[in-house]
DNA sequence: TGCTTGACGACGA
DNA sequence: CTCGTCGCCAAGC
């Protein structure tokens, strides 16, 4: 069996529970499971099967509030387009009142 | 088996 | 505030 999935698996249910209108960083996911140095994990688990899962993907960014990912979307333009439809203003592929935006799992989660 | 790359983060200039 | 460098962990070649 798998042994390195729990990691995924949870990564995914942290996004999951992301709410509308909401975003957050990679790194903070990594360091609400504990992982505080596997920021890069994160994002690599979503790459890597992201569309495989049903997860909000455009919800999580880098831990500048900038769309890193936007580009690996179907189109540069899905994850900016996809976060304003969620009521996030996004400026530049990067999120505006990003402190405000801003949804730590290891404070609103629990 | 070993080197390189990558949806990142923190620190310094 | 913006740019550049170093460090971490796992996958790919």
């Amino acid at each position: 069996m798998k042994k390195g999935n729990d990691f995924f698996n949870d990564v995914y249910d942290v996004v999951r529970q992301i709410p509308v209108g909401r975003a957050t960083s990679y790194g903070a996911i990594a360091a609400y499971l504990g992982q505080k140095r596997g920021a890069r994990q994160v994002g690599w688990a979503m790459g890597s099967s992201y569309q495989e899962h049903d997860i909000p993907a455009h919800r999580v960014v880098n831990k500048a509030g900038e769309l890193s990912a936007s580009q690996l979307f179907e189109t540069p333009t899905t994850m900016q387009e996809r976060l304003e439809s969620e009521g996030v203003k996004v400026d530049n592929n990067r999120i505006m009142d990003w402190d405000k935006v801003f949804w730590d799992p290891e404070k609103e989660l629990i």
